[in-house]
DNA sequence: AAGGGATATGCAACCGATTGCATTAATTAT
DNA sequence: ATAATTAATGCAATCGGTTGCATATCCCTT
């Protein structure tokens, strides 16, 4: 793997450095060289210079066509003395596609961007999209309903030719608005229930959270909490129903108590904890939370209560977050293939956009859990 | 919105549409019912719909015209009644502009996205492309060599207004096969010398080195060791300076065997405490790491060697990664505002594609110290 | 040598908007 | 009331490719 040049990491704050700038004195534009510079010229200017009707040019271009070698000849050194390049609007308007597939990024949620699930996202939507000549047109939305706005701008607009959708607010109906329009749209992550005949590929989140329940039952937990993320998101809540079969299938009893929503943030996390251990005698000796940051503020409440991980209370988290094996204790995490569903997604897409039909079908694909040390068998 | 189910004189989607191209006079002849689907209809429905001529209706949706208030009711009654959706194709056939700007992601290199950089990057353009109104068409690319084919591809075939370019490869030039395609582009990075004209924004990776170096002198260091990632990339040639010029303004001497790379990986690190502490007699006591990545394997060496972190050799980091804050100790780390630079980036290359100008200007922004555990003065 | 089927190209009508210029209608000035 | 403006539309030529159909060539047969 060769390490990149340009890619160091970081986060900092827009406005840190925006009020911070050092203009060095750059050129004028006067002395820009315009002579090196390179015209645009037309299927129409190389047709006239190889002297050819513009439609053999365009025959050459587009490739599957009978032309004579001669011919295919004499247009190529045209187009290359004139350094002609097809333009790609003018031919998507005329054969209405654009080998374009449309991303809608909610850039205002500032965790969206902290967390792994973005960059997975891209790098499995690219992948595909690379692999099979298609880009990437991805737009910006401030919020839930903003999503479903700049997706169907995207798509009524013709500037993709479908689009991946990966918002599953159950109060927002993103999907019913984009199925009205008859686009085609592949989910990432479960529609709604009355969309059920929407193409859409996700994490079994269901099944991964039993199985997780059923493991730590396993090792002798029988107190076991479950702090979700945003309790209006499909996810959570079928992490929730994933709880609730596993503590079932293990024969443990559920108190209420132990549900908690940590929506996604670490002082959620930590402040599930207070919530769980008001009655340390019947208190959780094994948490599941839904992402890995909640997890580290898990930690950090059990820690201020002097709770050892995993010595008294075992603890899972999900996504396995870069920061995850860097805990103390090394976090037990749920591995999400974020970068597969959305391949996975961007297939099924364009699979459906070149033969001409609605993307359809379904795709569950499995989690894994990724051990390391804040999990231990109850003694 | 109601949609239109009965009765429109109907083109429909694009491939229904592929099979009966060229209708006689640009309306089909037969009237289909599209179930609950929306029908797409052009400038020229809406023009006969509301019985005016379509330079009319385009008038009224690209706003900037004057239209008597009737005629604009008249219009937009009649766009609603056929849903009628401006296309953006068409429109940037016509006006030669797409709203667009391309970025092109090395997306095969792993740790492209492992990183926080992508996020923050994508984070910044967004941000900005979204207020202004433009959208990123991003692309994937196999390689150094690839990401400049890919980026001219885009420009060449019109389908984006202009560019921000990430790499910085001392060895590929593809500034330079940019420029002389007189193209909008700005530099994310430095670019090489024979290309300073260039527009470009960058973090001052040289001041902040040093400032880093002094830093650390301040602190009673006189040892200290920089390890670096690529040498062949500009950001680690940057950073060596500030470093060399940290060390001549602390009055220090600098020895051969402090200065190492490794490749911005962990294991990288690792073996570059190897490599500084042949004579530990005279071995640093501490580091300066171009990424944390290799700062945590420098971590992992120390303590291999009994060596207490800040204690005995003090450590900062670079990019304020995630896991920073949760090792231990905890990292200094140097945070490089990627956000506020791709962000600079995308206005400048905005203003310039408004402007009808090639961008220009080059802008350094400041990284800041995130002060945690691991530095410790010298006694 | 004439007929027949392939091949290669040309023709021109599209794709769906925009916009300079001309024309008509509505206002205002004289 | 008429001339002079100005505001509101229509006209038609683009933007740069694509492609169904027609035509012209070519190569074989018989």
């Amino acid at each position: 793997m060769i390490p990149m040049t340009v890619g160091l990491p970081t986060r900092c704050l827009p406005h840190t450095l925006a009020d911070r700038r050092f203009p060095l004195n750059g050129h004028s534009p006067e002395f820009v060289v315009v002579n090196r510079s390179f015209v645009v010229s037309t299927i129409r200017d190389v047709a006239a210079q190889a002297d050819v009707h513009p439609s053999t040019v365009s025959r050459v271009f587009s490739g599957n066509a009978q032309i004579s070698e001669a011919t295919r000849q004499r247009v190529m050194v045209a187009a290359r003395a004139l350094n002609f390049q097809p333009n790609a609007i003018a031919r998507s308007l005329s054969v209405r596609r654009t080998k374009t597939i449309g991303v809608i990024v909610p850039h205002v949620f500032d965790g969206y961007f902290a967390d792994s699930f973005f960059p997975q996202l891209m790098a499995g939507l690219l992948e595909v999209s690379y692999a099979r000549g298609y880009r990437l047109l991805v737009g910006g939305c401030n919020g839930y309903q903003d999503e479903h706005v700049q997706a169907l701008d995207i798509l009524a607009t013709r500037q993709a030719d479908g689009i991946v959708v990966t918002s599953s607010r159950l109060d927002v109906d993103t999907v019913g608005e984009l199925q009205r329009h008859n686009t085609s749209l592949v989910l990432i992550g479960h529609p709604p229930a009355q969309h059920a005949d929407v193409a859409w590929v996700d994490a079994d989140n269901r099944t991964a959270t039993r199985h997780i329940i059923e493991y730590l039952a396993g090792l002798g937990h029988r107190r076991i909490a479950y702090v979700g993320g945003d309790p209006d998101s499909s996810v959570v809540k079928e992490r929730l129903e994933g709880y609730h079969n596993g503590m079932a299938a293990a024969n443990l009893a559920v108190t209420e108590e132990w549900i908690d929503y940590g929506y996604f943030a670490e002082d959620g996390g930590y402040q599930a904890v207070e919530r769980t251990r008001r009655d340390e005698s019947n208190a959780p000796t094994a948490y599941y939370a839904a992402n890995d940051l909640m997890a580290i503020g898990i930690l950090r409440g059990l820690r201020e209560r002097g709770i050892d991980v995993p010595g008294q209370v075992s603890l899972v988290g999900t996504n396995d977050s870069p920061e995850a094996a860097h805990l103390t204790p090394p976090l037990t995490s749920l591995r999400v293939p974020y970068r597969a569903i959305a391949a996975a997604a961007a297939n099924r897409l364009i699979d459906a956009i070149e033969a001409g039909r609605q993307p359809d079908g379904q795709e569950l694909l499995e989690s894994c859990l990724i051990e390391r040390e804040s999990v231990e068998r109850k003694v």
